[in-house]
DNA sequence: CCGCGTCTTTGCGCCAGCGCAAATGAGTGA
DNA sequence: TCACTCATTTGCGCTGGCGCAAAGACGCGG
C-alpha cells in the first residue's frame, strides 16, 4: 500500500455507508482486507451473471449499475456515488452478480472478497446492521420506483428521476443545481421506463419553460419548485 | 404461553427463512421473545407510514402486502406466506413501515420487537446473514419486477405474476397447478401494473385456450408451459 | 330463498407515447 | 482542420391498453 494514501484512508472509510460508526480498530482492519482500484471512464467493473466474489464501494467518481434481459432491453438500476456501497447483494443470495457495472467517469474503487468481508462482519457487527440498511434502502427506493413505473406517467416519472440525481448527485451553483455526471436522455430513458425520444421532447418543453438547462449530457436544474410540480402531477 | 404449542414450535421457527440454521439454543431464546397472534381474514397487521416497531413472521395464512400512494393509487408489493419474513425493512431505515399488511385468509403471526430483534441478532450472527439474504431477495425480486415493467408488455407481465406466485403458492393438484389463496383480477392488475380490465380480457382469452382455469377469486394453471410461452415472448 | 355487495366480463372510443426515420449538433482523434 | 461517431431533436402515424360504462355472475348474510 502506498504510504501517502494511508493517512487519509480511514477518515474516508468513515463516511461510507458500510463502515459508518466503526470503532477506530475496525477502519483499520478494513482498510488492510480492502483492494484499491483505479478506473478509467468506461471501465467494466463486473458483469451481470458472473460469480459475485466481491463487495465493492465507490471513493472517487461515478458508476452506472445497469441490468439486461434476454431480449437485450437495458435498465438503470441506479448510479453509484462516493460513499456508496454496491455489489454486495449477490454475496448474500445466489452469488452472482444481478447487474452491470460500469465506471462513468475515472473512478477510485475500493472492494472486500467475500470471506474478508463475512470476516469483518463477526468482529465488527454494525457492519451488518450497515449493509441491512443500505440494502433495506434500495429495496424501499425500489419499490418507490415500482408504484411511480406502476401508476405516474412519463412526464412525472421523468421529473422524480431528475429529482433523484439532484439530491443523489446535484451540486448547488449560482445558476441552480446541476447533477455532476454525464447523463444522456437514454440513461434517464431508462431509469424510468420511456424511450429517449420522450425524455428529449420533454426535457426540450421543460428547459423552453426556463426549469431547466441541458449542454450536452449535462443537466442543471434552474427552477425545482417547477420540476416538483411535474413531478407531483396527478394523472386527471 | 400455551404448553401445547411450545413442543411444536422450535421446530417450526427453523423452517422460516429468518431464523434457519440457528443452533437450537438460539431457536428457543427466539421463541421466548416472540409475540403470537391470531388473526382473521381481512385484519390490518400494520399501516403504511406508521412506527416500525416490530419484525413480523407468517407461519400460516397468507398476508397482503401493499403500498398507497398520496393519489389513492395501489400496488400489491407481494404475498407473504408460512415461513416468510414481513415488515422488517423499517427497523432499519427510517423505522416507518413503507407499507400495509393486511391478512388475506386467517393467519397465525409471530413478532418480535425491535429490541428483541437485535439482542437476538447480537447473540446469533447467522440471523443477520438470514435478514440481508432475505432483503437481498426481495431487493433482487423488485428490480427484476421493475424490468419487467419498463421493457415487457401487459400480456408477459400478468403471465410473469402468475408464474411467480404459482412457484410461491402453487399446489400440484391432478388438474394442474391451483394458487392456495383468495386472488382478485385487482390484485392482479396491482401486482404488474395494469387495470383489472386488461388482466381479465387476457385470462379470459388464456381459459379459452385451455391453459387455465379460474373460479371466483382462484386460478389454477391447466399448462405452465403455454404460460411460460405467454411470459417470454417478445414486444414484435 | 332472496337481496345485496363484490367480482368479473365485455363493449367502445380515445390518446399517450412508442416505433421509425431523418436531420442536426457536439465532441474527439488523427 | 476534417472526418467520424455519438447525442439530441423533431416529425408522423399507429396502437396497446386505459378510462368509462353497464351488464352479468357469484356468494354471503339474514
Amino acid at each position: 500500500m502506498n504510504v501517502t494514501t494511508i493517512p487519509i484512508l480511514p477518515d474516508r472509510l468513515d463516511k461510507t455507508e458500510l463502515f459508518a460508526d466503526l470503532p477506530m480498530a475496525g477502519l483499520a482492519d478494513a482498510l488492510d482486507g480492502a483492494r484499491i482500484r483505479r478506473l478509467e471512464k468506461g471501465a467494466t467493473i463486473f458483469s451481470q451473471g458472473t460469480a459475485a466474489e466481491r463487495a465493492h464501494i465507490v471513493l472517487e467518481g461515478r458508476v452506472r449499475v445497469l441490468q439486461t434481459d434476454e431480449d437485450g432491453a437495458q435498465i438503470v438500476v441506479r448510479f453509484v456515488g462516493p460513499g456508496e456501497t454496491f455489489g454486495t447483494v449477490g454475496l448474500f443470495t445466489d452469488h452472482l452478480y444481478p447487474a452491470h457495472a460500469v465506471a462513468v467517469t475515472d473512478c477510485t474503487e475500493l472492494s472486500w472478497s467475500e470471506a474478508t468481508l463475512l470476516d469483518l462482519m463477526a468482529r465488527y457487527p454494525q457492519i451488518s446492521l450497515n449493509l441491512l440498511k443500505v440494502v433495506g434502502s434500495r429495496l424501499q427506493e425500489a419499490q418507490d420506483r415500482l408504484r411511480e413505473l406502476a401508476t405516474q406517467r412519463a412526464e412525472s416519472r421523468i421529473a422524480r428521476v431528475l429529482l433523484r440525481l439532484a439530491a443523489q448527485a446535484g451540486l448547488q451553483g449560482d445558476d441552480g443545481m446541476s447533477i455532476d455526471f454525464p447523463l444522456s436522455r437514454k440513461d434517464v430513458g431508462e431509469m424510468c421506463g420511456t424511450t429517449l425520444h420522450t425524455v428529449s421532447r420533454t426535457l426540450t418543453a421543460w428547459e423552453k419553460a426556463g426549469a431547466l438547462e441541458t449542454r450536452q449530457q449535462y443537466v442543471t436544474i434552474r427552477n425545482i419548485a417547477e420540476i416538483r410540480r411535474y413531478a407531483g402531477q396527478k394523472t386527471i
